[in-house]
This record gives structure tokens, sequence and C-alpha cells, in this order.
DNA sequence: ATTTGAACTGAAACGCGTTTCATACGCTAT
DNA sequence: ATAGCGTATGAAACGCGTTTCAGTTCAAAT
């Protein structure tokens, strides 16, 4: 394989020139670029990456870590990243987590050996104060609530969004409300709870375990969910539900079994997506792509700490 | 930051050793390695990847190209390749094209420029000659049928597949059969119209072009094929659809206008995946876990050319 | 005529590990 | 006694670009 010095003796020049030709800088003979353009197609010549990373100590990459790609949430929070990507002329890597800390700690391990300029944490298993340990390395994004001024962070904000709904439902009049979320514990999770709290006791109303359901993600989750609901006996009559998948599910089943949707059964789903708008599903609309450019463009910025909150939007269909 | 030479200096020692201590390699003495973990961990230094790929040549990173990630189909091709990465101490990268040319090139041009060891195309958009003359930068696995001694492959047998399912619904009575998948010009859909068009002739059917979609890739795209299934005068009577959540999309709206699933309209759908079993769509069920193995471990083989072809089995449930 | 400075070029240092080669010690086999 | 081998260690070369610094040339400004 040749390398710039090859190059650089090919077309009788220095090895700085060849790399002044590469990198298009200025102050090049006209005559000498053109030698080594020639020797440089003769050879079929392409630079080493990794000599250029060691020698530049950047990358322009940036890490990207997610429990799941193929769900539509983070789908479009990745997409938003990719586009602003494309822009900055970065590159993504993105690391699948399923929520397992060993896997994140991949990705905070090539922060820390220099194989990335940048994190973006969409979810986070780690600890704070083991995170903290890697601030030195590099900048980290969080796509959570973080009130510190350690890392820049972009987030929906949950508590709101719950709020919203809430009110909403119970301004039509449904008084039993629960929800069906991913996890118990995540950060997301944490505020919607919350919120839901802070509803019962402004609205008066009691906290009733059996309407808060976990372990939803996708479609099947919300069809088992609902298979779950025609077997209780004190049911919801109204349920925020994590995403439009799950919600989806829960119609399709719901009206296998005759359910009167929005009548026996209401339902909200989270992120507008295309499958909400097709079976007529209320929904919240989360501006993900938004917020995706955002948390890209706070990974590039290593000494700007800066937090965004992102709103969301009710969007009324058939399901309440 | 610390490097290697510092720890040298710090321990009292040579770079050699440091080398030694930090790879595991034998011949250092008891002492000197205790000197050199005592100034890791003083100084807390951890090697430079960038530096190490350069020297060693290689990263021990595997670039996988897929046209999308939150697709079933994919999703469980990708997690095989996962699980053997694990296996073998090396890492992914994932490539989303969403069938663009320049990003697979990408991928492509970070295995000329040295950042992946080998790469995996689940999906391919560039064209043979061009792929050709990536063959030299490192190895190239396909996810399709290849018959050339060029580059090593796995895939599964869509010819075969597709035969099955036709020949399954011919038996059961079906004689208007059509199918739907996502694009016309793929490598994979080819060999599925092939196999379409052997079957019309060995039977004596005759092809009718409105039996055949295209567009087809997740559930509100099975939605709107049902819809226009619904106003087409001249139906098909029986579909193969290109995956469960397209035909769960068409059951979901079948049910809603009062299709009889099977008898005016019979469904098989690909992958087996979950919401195929809860839906009782009948399937084709692909061992794509093991086929991602497969892909992963013959991208670690430079030198050795191979191709593995995978079959599929047909699971019988309650939509033909 | 002289100063100033922009345009151009190359030597050498730098980023940081890995690996080869030479050397040295101590012990065993002949 | 000595060849031979395993153990242990370091100097130096190597992988390959980028960047700084010093130096040259030639034209414009004073």
């Amino acid at each position: 394989m040749t390398n710039i010095r090859d190059i650089a003796k090919i077309a009788g020049v220095s090895v700085s020139t060849v790399s002044r030709v590469l990198n298009h800088h200025p102050y090049v003979s006209e005559e000498k670029r053109r030698a080594v353009e020639t020797a440089v197609i003769q050879t079929n010549y392409h630079q080493n990456m990794n000599a250029i990373h060691l020698s530049t100590g950047k990358t322009n990459i940036i890490g990207v870590v997610v429990p799941f790609t193929n769900h539509p949430y983070f789908g479009k929070l990745v997409e938003g990243m990719m586009e602003q990507a494309e822009q900055d002329n970065h590159k993504i890597i993105l690391f699948q987590t399923n929520y397992r800390l060993e896997r994140e700690r991949e990705a905070l391990d090539m922060l820390k050996y220099k194989q990335l300029d940048g994190l973006i944490l969409c979810s986070r298993e780690i600890d704070w104060p083991f995170l903290l340990e890697y601030r030195e390395y590099g900048p980290i994004v969080l796509a959570e609530k973080t009130s510190q001024q350690t890392f820049s962070a972009s987030y929906i904000d949950h508590y709101q969004a719950f709020s919203q709904a809430l009110s909403f439902l119970y301004d039509k009049g449904y008084r039993k409300i629960g929800y069906c979320v991913g996890r118990q514990n995540g950060a997301n999770s944490k505020q919607r709870w919350q919120a839901y709290q802070d509803f019962l006791k402004e609205n008066g109303l009691e906290y009733n375990r059996d309407y808060t359901y976990y372990g939803c993600y996708q479609f099947e989750d919300g069809a088992h969910i609902a298979l779950k609901w025609l077997e209780q006996k004190n049911r919801p009559e109204a349920l925020l539900v994590a995403n439009d998948q799950i919600a989806a599910g829960m119609v399709t089943v719901c009206r296998k079994h005759h359910v009167d949707i929005p009548h026996q059964l209401a339902l909200i789903g989270f992120d507008n997506q295309p499958i909400a708008n097709f079976m007529e599903i209320t929904t919240i609309d989360l501006p993900l792509l938004q917020m995706g450019q955002q948390l890209f463009q706070q990974a590039l910025q290593p000494d700007h700490i800066s937090e965004h909150q992102f709103v969301t939007s009710l969007i009324e269909r058939q399901t309440v």
C-alpha cells in the first residue's frame, strides 16, 4: 500500500506539500498540485484514516446510544441526528444497548479511547457518579433532564406531556385513568409517574395500582395489555399509552372483542406515528426530529453546556 | 494526557515492557509488571485506540449495511451478528442507508480507509463492477446469492421460500394468487419474481399485474394495500406478503371491513414475528439469527470465500 | 533602493502504540 | 566445559498523516 511518502517521492515534492494538496490547503503551486494529483490517481492512493485520527486527535464520529433501533421513538430521534450529522460532515455510530449497562459502557469507553469525538445518550443505564468519570474524555449529551451544569441535554418534557394528556382526559369526563409504559424506573418514567401522582392529588382521585401497566414497547405488548384489561374486574376507562404502536395493538384487540373505543376505553398514544394516523388514534406529537438535531449539535460543542426542553402537542382523533 | 512513554518513565522500564504488560504478553517479571500496573492506575492511563489501530492495521470493527434498522427482518439479522460479534470480541458499526447509494459508499469507504476490518452488506445498492473495486480492501460479505467466487455470502433462498408458499396456496385451492413486496428490483425481489413466474407457468396460470403490489415495508403499508384491494374489481384471493407487519396491517383493515380471512382473502406473511403469532397469521419462518451469525463469521475470514444458503419453513396458522 | 509581506516549500517533530532485533542472564543437556 | 534454550528487557524502527517552523522567492509599497 502506498503512503504519503511514496506519493511525495513520485510527485517530486515533500510530504507537507502532498498533505496540503490532500487537504485543499492554499499556497500550493498549480504545477505541484497537478503532480501530486497525478501520483495519487496513478497509485490509487488513499489516506489511512487511523493515521489521520491519531494525528489530529479527532475522528469526526459521534456515538449514539439507544436501547433499541427498531423502535419508532428512537428511530425518529436518530433520523434527526443523521440529518444534522450529514450537514456537519460527521459520522454517527449507533450503539444498541437493550438497556444493558455493559453495552453502554462500550460506547463510553470508545469515547475514552478517542474513537469518538462525542457521545449522545438517548437512554442511560449507568449511574451518575460513574458517568461523571467520563466527563473529561469528551462531550456527553443526554436526552433527559439533568438540571446540572455538567452535561448538555435535550429532552421532551414528559411531565408536561403527561399532565396535558391527563387533563384532557379529565376534561372529557374520564375519572378512572391509568397508563402503560415500558420501564418503571427509567428517567422518563419517573417524570411520568410524578405527573400522574400530581394529577391524582390535584383532582382528588385515588391511586389504583391496577391502572398502571409496565413492559410495553411495541404492538404485541399492547395486544397483551388489552387482553389483560379485558380480564380485569376493576378496569380503567382511559389509558395513556407510551407509544402509538402499543395503542394500535390495544385497538386491534379491543375491536376484535367488541370493546367500544372510546366509550368503554379511551386511549391516548405518544409519538404521532403513521399508524396512529391510520388507525385514528388520539396521540401526542413529539418533536423528535428537532430534538435529534439539537442533541447532535450539542455533541459538537465540547465547551458549551446547554439544556433544551421540547414541548409536545396533543392531536385529537377518535380514541378519546 | 499520559502516553505509554510516560508510563515507561514512571515505572522505570522501557515502552516495550509497558506494551507487554498492557497486552498480557509473557516474559515480564512480576516486579516490573507490578510497577507498570501501579503507574497505569496512578495516572489513569488508557491506550489511544487510534494509535493501536494504526500500528496493528486492524480495528476489530466490522461494518454492517442495512437499509433500515427499525425493521424486524434486519433487526433479527443484526441481532444474530451482534451475538457473534460479542463472542469474537469484535465491534459492529451499523450503517443505515435507506437504500441510498451514497450512504452505502460511506461504509465501503470506511473499509477502504481501514476503519473497518470487514463489511457485511445486508442490502446492496452499488453495482457489481464498482463493488469489485472494493474487493481488495477487506472481506465483503453479501446477503444475496452471488454464485461467484469473489465474495462470501449467506442468504435466504427466497426462490425456495416463495415457491413453497405458492404451492401451499395452490394445494389449498387458491388460483388467483399475488404478492406484495418492498421493492421491485432488489436482489431478493428478483428471485421472488422468478419463483412467481415459474409457478404461474408450471400451473398454467396467467400473469395478472393487478395481483402484485410494491412499496410494502411496514404495518401502515399493509393497511393501505388492503384498502387498495378492497377497491379493486379483479381481486387476488391469496397474497404472499413480504413480512408479518404488513400482513398484520392487512388483517386489521380486512377485519374492520368485514372481509373474511382466509375465505375471501388468504395471507401468508414472512419472518414469523411475534405479531404473526399473536394475530394468527400463517407465515414463513426465516432463520435470520443463524444467518446473521454466519454472515459475521464469514466477515472475519478474509481469505476464505464461502457461500451458505438457508432454508425456510412454513408455519400454518389461521390466515390460509 | 529598501522594506514588507504574501505565496510557496520542505525538514523535522509530533501523535502513540506495536514489533522486531539484539543482548544478557541463568539453567540444563551433552 | 560448552552449546543451547527459555526468560527477560530495552533500543529503535515502524505504521502514516498533520503541523510547526524556518526559509525562499518575487512583487508591491514606501
